[in-house]
DNA sequence: AAAGGCCGTCGAAGCGCTTCGATGATGGGG
DNA sequence: CCCCATCATCGAAGCGCTTCGACGGCCTTT
């Protein structure tokens, strides 16, 4: 049961267990040795009233807040669900670390990041979606705030990244589809915006890719609506007729390259193979089913909570944390 | 600039403009009044040296947080694009109100409510995708924590419930239907699940599609695996072979349900109508493009935070608010 | 048997802010 | 010309918590 009225404080715990309010902290935080008996005192007061330590009382005192930011992008061309399982999953993973999450968007920039250092408002920060040249970068370093980078900036010494092995990806693509028998092969990828912004993720991409697969294979920045992807299709299958490969790094395109590939006469999975970089649900709401290489959202964020923690604790982490990416064949 | 150390205080501050700490509390806040020559020193202190008030501090003192907590569903059948707009709209609002917000998932359940209502880590929240029973309901009325719900629960009593009219969606897409001169219609909800649990939004649907086509309509429920949609559609078509139109209430299901269209040789835009209950790109991302009402995700984050702070401030809001659905024709 | 250690607990000092009451300084009315 | 509002500002008292140093007991150790 929880208490019944409001501010049930450390005091109250104090006298209901008959000691004084440093113990009943020393018991909560565990940092003093306290005996069995009182603990188990203290620990039921506790609960006979559902007290909980008042957040900014604590924050103030020790110093930690017991919350992490994490900033979201939101500019277009980022996919939503990818975010919100992102999002989601440092909830769940921060969670376990008795930690809560602000959520922040990355409009704030780098004023932002100010704001809730100088407020101590958050302990440390997630901050995803890092582009090669970012401004928020340099304020962070300058901040000292303890963060962890989802992607990677062109400079990032001194810093914590993780990111999902996008070359590996591009890599894996490749092989599927040499595997497959393809020749001429290319890839499908964002739209221009996401190059021109030079976002990392996309360049590592086409690196793997090109990488593996040597000079017969190209790649095509590709936008997302309907009707310019089945064009840049229809170029791409007139530029080279040979082609009977592709990697999608496009996922609201998938639909639509599939439907200009069936129009132009190929045959998916058979005379013709695809492989998309993306999420499950795109992969697998099409006809054929198509394999996938994912972005592990989940477990990238869990990861990068982890490392978060492991930092605000003192203790040492990998700067760069590179996740294997795992073709699924459908 | 932003300011060199850590730990900028008030007294800092006051130190610079040569006045008390009171006195920039006062500014600050302006609840009293300052002349402006004192008030213009101080706000240049602040900007100098990049004060922002220590967050725990000013909670502790002032009993306000400045943060307002989004518990987001993350049950299965959820859309996530959907949450994510919410979320995202949820910051963008709280930040123009100088809120930030807090995420909270609902696996917490009503514990989690407890605990950040007696924590004081938070102001007041937001309790998205409210079940027609929810538990969560009767744990906030107890806290009587300031707060808005977006949904509507079966006691709604005493609370503020934000949401899409989902009974007008159905009748504008049962009318939309009507227009184009279909006799027998169906609508294609979410699937059994979503209907078992009450789902408030999923029902309010099918009365309001119910409600207006009499006799000539009916539901039926759908899963959202590509087979699934497709032997749903399928023997949808079989008991009613008069059926000339159709509104889908399931997102994932869209792209599988013109495709059984298809394959059952109907002409969708001709002799066969469709409209969609759902985001802008799953009807923008079919052949043809189809008609749809979206959810109004932003609008409805954006009412929600802005109902909210209203409350904090002790101010009247609306009990109920509804927010008329769009048809948008492609 | 006295001295030293350790363990469990307490009290008090602050963390940085808001807010209340008090205090000069100023000015208008009697 | 004095008194009393009014205005601008100050000082001090907390808000609820953590943490540091202190202090009795009790158990070793000599």
């Amino acid at each position: 049961m929880a208490g019944p009225g409001r501010g049930v404080t450390i005091a109250d715990v104090a006298a209901r267990a008959g000691v004084a309010a440093s113990t009943v902290s020393y018991v909560l935080s565990g940092k003093r040795s306290i005996s069995p008996e009182t603990a188990d005192r203290v620990m039921q007061a506790v609960a006979d009233l559902g007290y909980h330590p008042h957040a900014g009382a604590r924050s103030l005192a020790s110093r930690r807040a017991g919350v992490i930011a994490m900033m979201l992008p939101l500019r277009d061309g980022m996919h939503l669900p990818v975010l919100m399982q992102f999002a989601s999953g440092a909830v769940t993973e921060a969670r376990r670390h008795d930690q809560d999450v602000l959520l922040m968007t990355a409009d704030e920039g780098p004023a932002g990041l100010s704001r809730v250092a100088a407020s101590a408002i958050v302990d440390g920060l997630i901050l995803m979606d890092v582009e090669v040249r970012d401004p928020r970068v340099e304020t962070l370093r300058r901040l000292g705030l303890p963060s962890v980078l989802i992607g990677f900036p062109a400079d990032a010494e001194g810093l914590t990244c993780v990111d999902l092995d996008f070359t590996a990806a591009g890599r894996v693509c490749a092989d599927y589809l040499a595997e497959r028998g393809c020749g001429d092969i290319a890839l499908l990828g964002a739209s221009e915006a996401v190059y021109a912004r030079r976002t990392g993720f996309a360049e590592r991409v086409r690196e793997g890719f090109l990488g593996r697969s040597g000079a017969r294979a190209e790649v095509w920045p590709c936008p997302d609506e309907a009707v310019s992807v089945q064009r840049t299709v229809k170029e791409l299958l007139a530029a080279n007729p040979a082609l009977t490969g592709l990697a999608v790094h496009n996922e609201p395109a998938v639909g639509h390259v599939m439907h200009a590939l069936a129009d132009a006469g190929k045959r998916v999975g058979e005379d013709f193979h695809v492989v998309v970089i993306g999420p499950d649900e795109v992969a697998e709401r099409v006809h054929p089913q198509l394999p996938s290489v994912l972005v592990p959202a989940e477990t990238l964020a869990e990861t990068a909570v982890r490392h978060l923690m492991r930092k605000l604790d003192g203790l040492e982490v990998p700067d760069s944390t590179l996740v294997e990416p795992q073709l699924t064949v459908r």
